[in-house]
DNA sequence: CCAATCGTTTCACCCAATGAAACCGTGGTA
DNA sequence: TACCACGGTTTCATTGGGTGAAACGATTGG
C-alpha cells in the first residue's frame, strides 16, 4: 500500500484540528487531541500555530479553543462577483416568494454536497438551512440531482467509490438516477430527515455543464408528493432562468 | 534574538499561503511562491495538502488556485447563538432605519479590528461595508473607540507596540483617546478613507467589559461634523441598548 | 489536603519537510 | 515544424525541525 503522499503531514494534522470545529464550537486541548488521535503536546503546538495566525482563538471565560476571526476574513473573500451564490440570490428570493418555502443552492465538493446559498421561508413552520452545511451526496433530492446530471465519469467514480455506503443498492440507485435524468428534476420525501421533503432541479451554465442544484424544501405535510409533482415545473423553470444568468 | 518558537513552521507557511487569498481571489502557484518567499516545490506541496482537505480548490478554467468550500463550512460554525454579530443584528437594522446610514460592528482581534457584522444603508450613495474586513487599529472612529475603552494594559501594550506606526504621535493620540473616553463616543471625518465619515460608540457587556464598537458611517457630505455631533447621542444610546442584550 | 485533570514545557531521536534541479505540458512565435 | 518561455510537477539527498514520552504547573473539587 504505497500511498504516494505528496502532502505535508504537519499541515494535514493542523487542518484536521481546525475541522474539529465543524462539530461543536468549543473544544479543550485534550478533547481535540483525542479526537484527531494525536499526542497532547503535538496538538498544543498545532493550536499555538493556528492561534498565532488568528485561525483559532481562546474563549476568555472558559479558556477553551474556538474558531478565530481569520476564518471570517477568508470567507469574505470566498465569493467573487461571478459566484452563483451571489448571482442567483435574487432569483432564489423570487422563487421563495412564489412558493413560500425555503430555497437552497447546492454544489458538489468532492464526495459531498455543500449548501452555498439559502433563503428561508417566511412561514412559521419552515425548513431552516444554514449556508455552508456539508451533507452526504447520496440522500436527498439535491444529491440525486447532482449525481444524475453530473458527467458520467464523475458519477461512476462516485458510485464505485469505496466510501459509498454499502447499504444502498447501487443498481437500483443508478436506475433511479436515470429516471431523474429523464424527468429533469428529483424529489425526496422524508429521505434524509424525518418530516422534511424537497424538490430539486439542476442548474446548467451556458456551455451545458452542471454547476449547482436548486432545491425547494419544507415540511413534508405541506410538500406532499402530489404538491411536489405540481410545483416541480416552477422549480425547473427557475433553474433554467438561473442558468442563463451564469457565464 | 531567541524567538522561543513553539509553533510548527510547515503549518505557519501553509496558513500564510491561505492568507494570500485575502487579497485577490485567484493565484497561480508561482505567484504564491513569490509572495510568501518560498520555493515553488514547497508551495506546491502545501497547496496539495490544503487542496486535499478542501481549503483551496482549483478553478477549472484557469487552473489557478482559489479558496475552497471548507472555508465556507468553517465560517458557518463561527457564530454561536450568543455571538454579538447575531444578537445585535436586529438593533443594528433598527438604527440603520432610524439614521439611514450604514451600520457596522467591529471587534478588536489582536492588533487589528475586524468588521463582524454590517447592515447597509439603503440610500443611493452609501458606505459599503463587507463583513469580515480586517482594518488597522489606529485610524477611524471605531479604532479610537476600541482603544479608548479597552483595558488600560491592553491600550498601552498596543500604543507601545513596535508595529505602531511611527508617523503617529503617541502622546497626541493618547490625549485624543482620553477625550473620547470622556465624551463616550468618537467620530472620524475623512480619516481613513477620503469622502467617508463615521460615528462610533462602545458596547459594553453586563460586567462592563468592552466587547465591540458600533459604527454609523456614510459619505462625508451627509455626515458633516455638525450632523455627527447631533446624531451621536442616538448612536450612544443604541450601543447602550445593545449592551443590555449581551451576556 | 490530596487526587484528578487540564494545559504547558522540555528534550533526545530520527522521520519527514525542504529546495535545487530536472522534468513535463502547453501556448506562443518565427 | 521547431523552438522557446513559462507555467506546474516530480525526484532526491540532506539535515533541520516535528514528534511524543515524560515531567511539570496550575486549577478544580471532593
Amino acid at each position: 500500500m504505497e500511498d504516494e503522499k505528496r502532502t505535508v503531514r504537519a499541515v494535514e494534522r493542523a487542518l484536521d484540528v481546525l475541522l474539529c470545529f465543524t462539530s461543536g464550537s468549543e473544544w479543550g486541548l485534550t478533547d481535540i487531541a483525542q479526537r484527531v488521535g494525536l499526542h497532547k503536546s503535538t496538538v498544543h503546538r498545532l493550536l499555538a500555530t493556528l492561534e498565532e495566525k488568528g485561525f483559532v482563538a481562546r474563549d476568555e471565560a472558559t479558556d477553551k479553543y474556538r474558531l478565530g476571526l481569520r476564518i471570517l476574513e477568508l470567507s469574505a473573500h470566498l465569493t467573487r462577483s461571478d459566484d452563483p451564490a451571489v448571482v442567483l440570490l435574487g432569483e432564489m428570493e423570487r422563487l421563495r416568494d412564489q412558493l413560500g418555502e425555503t430555497v437552497s443552492l447546492y454544489v458538489r465538493d468532492r464526495k459531498d454536497r455543500v449548501r452555498i446559498q439559502a433563503v428561508q421561508s417566511e412561514q412559521a413552520i419552515r425548513r431552516v438551512a444554514p449556508v455552508g452545511a456539508r451533507l452526504p451526496l447520496f440522500v436527498g433530492a439535491s444529491s440525486k440531482v447532482l449525481l444524475a446530471f453530473a458527467e458520467p465519469e464523475v458519477r461512476e467514480a462516485l458510485l464505485s467509490d469505496p466510501a459509498w455506503p454499502a447499504s444502498i443498492d447501487v443498481e437500483a440507485y443508478r436506475k433511479q438516477l436515470a429516471e431523474i435524468a429523464e424527468a429533469g428534476y428529483a424529489t425526496s420525501y422524508e429521505e434524509r430527515e424525518a418530516g422534511a421533503a424537497a424538490i430539486s432541479a439542476p442548474i446548467f451554465n451556458r456551455s451545458g455543464k452542471l454547476v449547482a442544484a436548486l432545491s425547494v424544501s419544507g415540511p413534508s405535510n405541506r410538500l406532499t408528493p402530489d404538491v411536489m409533482r405540481e410545483r416541480a415545473p416552477a422549480v425547473v423553470s427557475a433553474a433554467k432562468r438561473m442558468g442563463a444568468l451564469l457565464g
